[in-house]
RNA sequence: GGCGCGUUCGUCUAGUGGUCCAGGACGCCGCCCUCUCAAGGCGGAGAUCACGGGUUCGACCCCCGUACGCGCUACCA
C-alpha cells in the first residue's frame, strides 16, 4: 500500500487562521493516524501579497500548536523545495508539456480585452463570464510572432466542452461538474508565476501527496484541478473538503467579528491544549460522548468518514470553558511555568515568588479559574495587601460590632505559634465561641479584611498561605480603614 | 445571475428505516454540598429533526422539489 502523505499549504497572509489550524489539524491527525507523513508546503506565489516575516510566524503558530510537520521549508525533506516560490522551472516544464498536448494554450489577451469581454458577458446576461478562446485560435506562426516581439502573455487551461467532470470526496461522496461551467482557467501568469490551480496540482503529484485534505471554499475549483491531473495522466489524490468555520451570523470566519489568527488566542491566554481540542471539535467527533481529548488521543481516534458537511460556528463559550477544563487537569508543575512567564509580564514581575509559594496558590486557585492569567488577576491579594476593600462586601458584612470581634480574633491569632491551616480553624471556632456568634459572622469579614474580597479559596487555606505576621498586618490596615 | 455544497435544541453535535413524542456537551435556570466563589452532584427549560411531496406497514434517516444559508464565480489563495 502506499504511503500516505498529505499536506498543509496555506498561503503566507501573515499569521495563521483557525480555520487554517484546523485543516492543518486534520491533516495532521490524518497523517499520524495511518503512519504518514505531515507536510508544510508554502504558496506564495502571488507576489502582490508578499508578506515580510509570514512564513516564520505561519511556522511558529503551528509549532505552538505541537503540529509538527515533517517535510517543510525548514525541515528538510526529499521532495523540496516546499516553496513555490522557489519552483518556478518546475511549472514553467509542466505548463509546456501542457502546450505541447493542446490542454494548454497560450493567451496574449490584455487585461482591458478581458474586461469588456466580461461586462459584454454581464450585458447579455450570459450565465457565468467566461474566457472566449480567442487566443485558442492563433496560429502557430502568430504564437511565434507575439512571443518573439515580446508581447505578455499567460497560459490557460483548454477546457473542452460538454464533459461531465466526476470526482469522489470523502466527506461529500460524488461530485458532479459541467465543463462548460469551467473557464480556462489562467495556469501561469503573466509575471510567470504559476496560480495556485497549476502549482497544487503539480506540486501534491510530485511531492506524492495520497490525500488532499483542505477547506471547502476549494471545492468548486476541484475540477480545473481534475481536469489537470487528467491531462497530466497522473493518478488524483483522494479529495477530502472540510467544511467551513463561521462567525455567529454563519457567514465564514472573518477578521471582522473576532479573532482569527491562532496567535490572538495564544495571546489572549489559550492554553493550546484548549484551543487544539475545541478546533478538533468543529466538524467531528468520534461518534461518542467525550469532548475532552488530547492531541494523542486525537490521532487515535481520527478518522475522515466521521467529519461533518456543514460548517460550524466557532463559539468562544464552548472554548472557554474546555480551557478551564484542560487548566483544571494540567499538572501544577506545568502550570507554575506557565504561570512564571505571566507574572514576568504582570506589575508583580520584580516579586520574590518562590515555587513552593506559587504552587500553593496554583493548587488553592485552580478549581476557580479559566485562565493562568487569572492566578494572578482574580486573586491579587496573593502578591500585594489589599489597597482597597468591595464595596458590597463591605456594607454586608462588616457591621458596627465587627471591628470589636475581628479584634478579639487578632487575638487569639497572635497567640498561635507557626500555625497550619488547622490551627487557624480552631483559633477562629473558638473565638466565635467565645463570642457567642457562628464562624460566619467572622469569616466573612475575615475575608473582606485579609484579600478585600468577598471570593477566593478555602478561608484556612488562605490564611495558611499568608501566613500569621501577614494576615495580622492585613487585620489591623482593614480595621483602621474600615474602623 | 450561474455552478457547487449544506440545513437536528441559541451554539457544537449523536443519530445510517422501527430501540427517537430525538441523546450528549457548552451556555442559561433551579436544588444539593458549603465560610464565600468555584468545582462537583442532581434536576429543568430548550429541536413540530428547514418546508412540501413521494417510497415504505413504518422515515430525522431513502428519492424529488422548494426555501433559506454558505462557498466559488480573478493573471488571490
Amino acid at each position: 500500500m502506499k504511503e500516505t502523505r498529505v499536506r498543509f499549504a496555506p498561503s503566507p497572509t501573515g499569521y495563521l487562521h483557525v480555520g487554517g489550524l484546523r485543516t492543518a489539524l486534520y491533516n495532521y491527525l490524518f497523517a499520524k493516524k495511518n503512519n504518514g507523513r505531515f507536510i508544510l508546503r508554502i504558496e506564495d506565489t502571488d507576489r502582490s501579497r508578499f508578506v515580510e516575516g509570514a512564513v516564520e510566524n505561519l511556522i511558529a503558530a503551528l509549532k505552538w500548536a505541537g503540529l509538527e510537520f515533517d517535510e517543510g521549508p525548514d525541515a528538510g525533506g526529499n521532495y523540496g523545495p516546499y516553496m513555490q516560490s522557489k519552483r518556478l522551472e518546475i511549472y514553467k516544464k509542466y505548463s509546456n508539456e501542457l502546450i505541447a498536448n493542446g490542454n494548454g494554450y497560450y493567451c496574449f489577451c490584455t487585461p482591458e480585452r478581458l474586461k469588456e469581454l466580461r461586462d459584454e458577458q454581464e450585458k447579455q446576461k450570459l450565465p457565468q463570464a467566461k474566457y472566449d478562446k480567442h487566443c485558442l485560435n492563433l496560429s502557430k506562426q502568430e504564437i511565434e510572432e507575439n512571443l518573439k516581439i515580446g508581447i505578455p502573455y499567460v497560459i490557460r487551461l483548454n477546457v473542452r466542452p460538454n464533459q461531465r467532470i466526476i470526482f469522489d470526496d470523502i466527506i461529500r461522496d460524488r461530485v458532479e461538474f459541467d465543463s462548460n461551467n469551467v473557464d480556462d482557467q489562467v495556469l501561469i501568469k503573466s509575471d510567470s508565476y504559476p496560480t495556485y490551480h497549476l502549482a497544487n496540482v503539480v506540486d501534491d503529484h510530485l511531492m506524492e501527496v495520497s490525500h488532499v485534505i483542505r477547506g471547502e471554499e476549494w471545492l468548486s475549483s476541484t475540477p480545473k484541478h481534475v481536469l489537470l491531473y487528467d491531462a497530466f495522466g497522473w493518478e488524483r489524490p483522494k479529495f477530502a473538503h472540510l467544511p467551513l468555520l463561521l462567525n455567529p451570523d454563519k457567514s465564514k470566519l472573518s477578521k471582522r467579528q473576532g479573532d482569527v489568527a491562532v496567535e490572538d488566542y495564544r495571546d489572549k491566554g489559550y492554553l493550546k491544549e484548549a484551543l487544539i481540542n475545541f478546533v478538533a471539535l468543529l466538524g467531528w467527533n468520534a461518534g461518542d460522548d467525550k469532548e475532552f481529548y488530547y492531541l494523542n488521543e486525537l490521532i487515535e481516534k481520527f478518522s475522515l468518514e466521521r467529519v461533518n458537511k456543514a460548517g460550524a460556528v466557532f463559539d468562544l463559550q464552548k472554548l472557554n470553558w474546555l480551557n478551564a477544563e484542560h487548566l483544571r487537569k494540567m499538572n501544577n508543575q506545568s502550570i507554575l511555568l506557565l504561570l512564571r512567564q505571566e507574572i514576568l509580564n504582570s506589575q508583580f514581575a520584580t516579586l520574590n515568588l518562590t515555587d513552593d509559594y506559587l504552587l500553593k496558590v496554583i493548587e488553592a486557585m485552580k478549581e476557580r479559574v479559566s485562565f493562568i492569567k487569572e492566578f494572578i488577576t482574580t486573586c491579587q491579594y496573593f502578591y500585594t495587601s489589599p489597597i482597597e476593600y468591595e464595596q458590597k462586601s463591605v456594607d454586608k458584612n462588616w457591621k458596627p460590632e465587627t471591628t470589636q470581634q475581628i479584634n478579639h480574633l487578632r487575638g487569639r491569632f497572635t497567640s498561635l505559634d507557626s500555625p497550619k491551616k488547622e490551627d487557624f480553624e480552631s483559633a477562629l471556632e473558638m473565638s466565635a465561641e467565645e463570642l457567642g456568634i457562628g464562624k460566619g459572622m467572622l469569616i466573612h469579614p475575615l475575608r473582606l479584611a485579609v484579600s478585600g474580597q468577598s471570593t477566593g479559596p478555602g478561608m484556612f487555606d488562605l490564611l495558611f498561605l499568608l501566613g500569621k505576621e501577614e494576615v495580622i498586618k492585613r487585620i489591623d490596615k482593614a480595621i483602621s480603614i474600615l474602623g
